[in-house]
DNA sequence: GATGAGCGT
């Protein structure tokens, strides 16, 4: 027989209203704030806050065949920001099927992304079109939103050369970045500014990709020093996380081997 | 100041 009291709960996991608190926010984390300049587009949200409109960073496409993407992945997200902050956020769309924050098996801390389920792709576009790299309700940082990626591969053949962008003002955020580098260098693919999840602010650098391996070489030397808000950028080489923007060290490796083993050869000839 | 981040049961 059923249990009397578990009978009429909540379709979600979500639904049993969560305790608000997240460490240091006050009672109504969620309270949005008014539009700055928004005119609602009164599609779905009537009377919420209506971010700017949102840049145009690089997300992936929305996969055509697949009917069943309906989730977003969410990225840096500071540690306290727990399903119901995530919840609570895009409640007034009406559409949230689910909501998850990965956790590390050990610790239980917040890997620092999570995903959305919606019941449409469409709600989950309107979301991410809305959304992407506009402030987050607690005003440190902006939401880093995209598609899901449903264990299929991305589309993502060509090669990305990155370069290291550092000093850059607090205000700097990924669209300023970028737009500060696709005004001149077309193949500019994507810019990433770093933040900090501990207070989810800038770290101060970032990373900006190119498509031309010769705007990022061009890049390098034009836009060093070049004003991005308020500082003059410090550019650098990436260091390699994928690939393509610098040379293999193949043959550095090579070289490393070979001159190791010359050491162990010759302490072995110096032993007596 | 100083080299990310990224797909779960």
């Amino acid at each position: 027989m059923m249990q009397p009291g578990a009978g009429g709960v909540a379709p979600s996991a979500l639904g049993q209203q969560p305790a608000q608190q997240y460490g240091q926010q006050p009672a109504q984390p969620y309270m949005m704030m008014p539009p700055p300049t928004a005119q609602a587009p009164a599609m779905w949200a009537p009377q919420s806050h209506v971010a700017p409109p949102a840049p145009q960073l690089p997300q992936h496409s929305q996969p055509a065949s697949a009917d069943e993407v309906r989730t977003l992945w969410i990225g840096d997200l500071q540690y306290w920001m727990e399903e119901n902050y995530l919840y609570n956020i895009f409640l007034h769309t009406g559409e949230v099927v689910s909501v998850k924050v990965i956790r590390n098996k050990q610790t239980c801390q917040s890997e620092g992304y999570g995903f959305i389920e919606f019941n449409s792709r469409a709600a989950a576009e309107r979301v991410l079109q809305a959304f992407n790299g506009t402030p987050m309700p607690n005003g440190a940082q902006n939401f880093r939103l995209n598609w899901a990626s449903t264990g299929e591969k991305r589309s993502d053949d060509t090669p990305d050369y990155t370069i290291f962008v550092g000093d850059l003002a607090a205000d700097v955020t990924d669209y300023v970045l970028q737009e500060t580098f696709r005004a001149r260098y077309p193949s500019c693919k994507s810019a990433k500014v770093v933040i900090d999840r501990l207070t989810g602010r800038t770290k101060g650098y970032g990373f900006v990709k190119f498509g031309d391996e010769s705007e990022q070489m061009r890049a390098m030397t034009e836009m060093n020093g070049v004003l991005c808000s308020t500082r003059p950028m410090r550019i650098g080489p990436a260091a390699n996380k994928n690939a393509g923007g610098s040379q293999q060290y193949s043959n550095g490796c090579q070289e490393a081997l070979s001159s190791k083993g010359q050491i162990l050869i010759s302490a072995e000839m110096v032993s007596p």
